[in-house]
DNA sequence: GGGCATTTTGTTATCGCTAACATATGCCCA
DNA sequence: TGGGCATATGTTAGCGATAACAAAATGCCC
């Protein structure tokens, strides 16, 4: 056993096992003109020694990190969280590394920051969560020449972006509650400054005109205080609203909140809908009628599209991923 | 307006502002003893070009990454996520770079894929956030002389660590369910395997006895479906529980449920209290009297305990920090 | 068995930076 | 006025890998 004061390198390798240090690097890259005989002793070598290939210079000579960067806003939240889980997995198996960087998606300088910060890094490739335009058009900006793929709600074909169909969404919500005879939906909207809030609410907004209905959009922030607040004080009898559709589930759990509250039954005075299907939905009391969203497949396409990027592969761009309705005990006929 | 058709390095600047190229070195590094105008100098032909330095250039000759790795179970749990998320921006801050690698805590060979994943990373330190001991012994093999720091929930000197009284916690959570005159309280644990499972039990069971009353624990997985049916299950007025401590919310909401579905009303006929206080406990019905951790300080304390680490110094060992009361509406006086 | 393509291995240069040492400049005071 | 010392800047080498080219070994054909 070979002993060294210091973390072995190609070198070491080479000499132990009696060949250039080229035919190490080789052995490493998997270059396939080999002697099985040669490619087994150095295998033996760096096994003996426990050689790890130094990645610092490995990037200095094939300028590439091999990092890719993920912007987001808020990663303790459900949906960022289970994004960035599978991407980084996915990351790992593709021999890359992912690099998250949460910032404020209502700072600009914060956005800023953040996109300067993982530029500095060296990254290879961008994913960004953060739901303005102006930070997507500022990274690219940023960036020059590395490729940026964004996650949102659109389906442009002029860009590299994965998208949620929530437009679709909002539409699903609505239409379930019209199938149940609901005619006063209220819709508590997400933040006005994201993507998903907006095509959430405009879903909403196109069922409930194609079926003759006004639509009714209060301003929330998907938080369940504000969903509570909402729900707290304003009279839903007076204003013949018998469903809300929010749009997250903690934005409905506020709703529900406030309707034990002032004595409102859900589901048989008011439906409740909620988006996202967060793990412990299926637990409210009742339980929530919501929009599922496979955020781990979301950040899976995100991703794969930006390695086939890195790979000179343009990959054709995927279908929008389709929220899908779970209907539980928050949602029923109207009274 | 100079132009290359490649990223600029440290002799472009160097060429530009006049200067050898380690003077500019010496600027990005703040060296002190440069004339104020070769540094104003450098500087303008750094901001012309738009230089970035080559971080894999740096971290080759000065042997150091400035990465840390973060071993994670589930990155989209609340405790991991807020965790990650505090000590990605404290490490951005001090030009670090927070990598996180989540792998399955109850798989050793997932365990050692990981840590051997942030190994090849070449990283300077590692954080542990995966509850077994045995995780940690295998990285701190691994990884040689880089240091690991743990977060627990013991209190031990002998090494690198900071940690959550959870033992506390559990003590203060039953302590409080006992002023209230309870003394049938069932617990719901976590699962064995994490640290902080075991902890909150033991306190729990520590408070128990000390009031002179026998523990009852049940054991569950953090999961509100394994709470739910705990509590949908067990026949608490045969067993005289008045009072169910579960050792997480989530675990909590699933007996809120259940209680709810067989008609035990909450806090009147059984109280509960939870613990880690997610942001939506307060929403729950009826809101959860819980334990309150702060995760963000944490995982700043985890990182800032590193860094010192890697800094030379030993920074002396923080206190645990200890979980507060929060109370809420879950609980009350025995019946 | 010589010639030529193919496979296999080796040699040298280079990526962009910092460390270490070398040199120049200015200033103070004997 | 010039030695000594601090300050300011330059020169050279090397971190550990891959790329590009060079050379040796092998195989195959006639």
């Amino acid at each position: 056993m070979t002993t060294l004061d210091r973390q072995p390198n190609i070198y070491d390798v080479a000499k132990l096992a009696k060949v250039s240090h080229q035919t190490v690097s080789r052995v490493v890259n998997n270059y396939p003109s080999l002697r099985p005989e040669t490619r087994a002793r150095v295998e033996r070598a760096m096994e003996e020694l426990g050689y790890r290939p130094n990645q610092a210079a490995r990037a200095l000579v094939t300028q590439r990190s091999r990092m890719v960067g993920i912007l987001a806003s808020d990663l303790s939240l459900y949906g960022p969280s289970g994004m960035l889980q599978a991407m980084e997995f996915m990351a790992r198996q593709n021999d890359h590394i992912a690099v998250s960087c949460s910032v404020d998606p209502e700072s600009e300088s914060s956005v800023a920051e953040g996109i300067e910060h993982l530029a500095s890094l060296g990254i290879d490739g961008l994913i960004v969560l953060v739901p303005q335009t102006k930070a997507v058009a500022a990274a690219r900006m940023k960036l020059g020449n590395v490729p940026v793929v964004t996650v949102d709600s659109m389906y442009r074909l002029d860009e590299l972006s994965v998208s949620v169909d929530n437009f679709g969404g909002g539409q699903t919500a609505t239409a379930h509650l019209l199938s149940l005879g609901h005619t006063g939906i209220l819709h508590i909207s997400g933040p006005k400054s994201w993507f998903e809030a907006t095509a959430r609410s405009s879903g909403y907004a196109a069922a409930m005109l194609a079926a003759g209905f006004q639509p009714s959009i209060v301003d929330g922030d998907w938080s369940a205080d504000t969903g509570y607040s909402i729900a707290l004080e304003m009279s839903f009898a007076k204003r013949g609203v018998t469903a809300v559709f929010a749009a997250n589930d903690y934005s409905a759990l506020g709703v529900l909140k406030a309707a034990h509250q002032r004595g409102i039954r859900v589901p048989e005075d008011l439906s409740v809908v909620g988006f996202d299907d967060v793990p412990e939905s299926g637990y409210f009391l009742p339980s929530l009628t919501t929009m599922r969203q496979d955020f781990a497949e979301l950040g899976r396409q995100a991703l794969s599209l930006l390695l086939a990027q890195l790979d000179g592969v343009p990959e054709s761009h995927s279908k929008p991923i389709v929220p899908t309705l779970v209907i539980r005990d928050s949602s029923a006929p109207a009274p």
